[in-house]
DNA sequence: TTGTTCGTACGAAAAGTTTCCTACCTTTGA
DNA sequence: TCAAAGGTAGGAAACTTTTCGTACGAACAA
């Protein structure tokens, strides 16, 4: 278990697999690994084992508590959800805009993807913040 | 190699390693596979042969394309930079704020490790494009 | 009580990604 | 001419991540 520590910020970097499961767990707040599997399945098929393993990975690192009082245990996020959030943007702009978040924004408003609604949105934000 | 084609959005998925040469090429454009290694290098050590590996790699799969009329193949971008991040913000932003890119702006309004100065250019973007 | 269901734990297989060894060809300079 | 340097190609090894089979204990209903 190399990976997780050597990261640049010192922070946790989820995988794939673990970024699923943190948004059922930010979605439903603590769970069983039973909840978090149904949820899952939704989507596509995973084994429940598959689910344990990974969610018993993920306590190991760190990233998730979990409460082993009764037999189903219940695992929540470590780190509250914005923080983390926040890291993982972070490190997103390190890597794709050099750290600056303003040449996200100007991508961002550059994407015809984004609805005018959505802009709207951004500049009515801003526009209270002043 | 399945993993690229089955993403949801239907584009390409670079790995961190691929990433680490797109950004190269971003910044260079077109370079043979040396220099980009050389590149590389400045931050970590890396083996000639696997710079080269991870390049056809790339190759074949349609991230980056190659003029072999040279003994030195020249490597470049398939799709435009602007376009390649556009995706990838998309999907950071599907994933991580459901596709509201109003929420990842506030995220980032939010986040105390954006200096003031850069929120203040952000701003000054908007007011612009008003 | 006893069998079925549902839980955890562990280890290994499978899949994906990255690294590098080896072979062989071309260019170049002595 | 020929050795050295530098290029591509391919396959295997190493490492990481994901998935699942199996074992076994606890709860529960018949």
């Amino acid at each position: 278990m190399k990976t997780q520590e050597s990261d640049n910020t010192g922070k946790i970097m989820p995988t794939k697999a673990e970024l699923e499961i943190l948004q059922v767990l930010w979605e439903a707040g603590p769970s069983t690994v039973r909840a978090v599997n149904d949820q899952l399945n939704l989507n596509r098929e995973v084994n429940y084992t598959s689910t344990l393993k990974l969610m018993q990975i993920m306590a190991d690192k760190g990233i998730l508590k979990r409460d082993e009082t009764q037999m189903k245990h219940v695992y929540s996020v470590a780190e509250e959800e914005q923080k983390t959030k926040a890291h993982l943007l972070d490190k997103f702009i390190d890597t794709m805009y050099k750290g600056s978040a303003a040449k996200l924004v100007l991508q961002l408003l550059g994407n015809k993807k984004n609805s005018q609604q959505e802009l709207d949105e951004i500049k009515e934000m801003l526009k209270k913040l002043e």
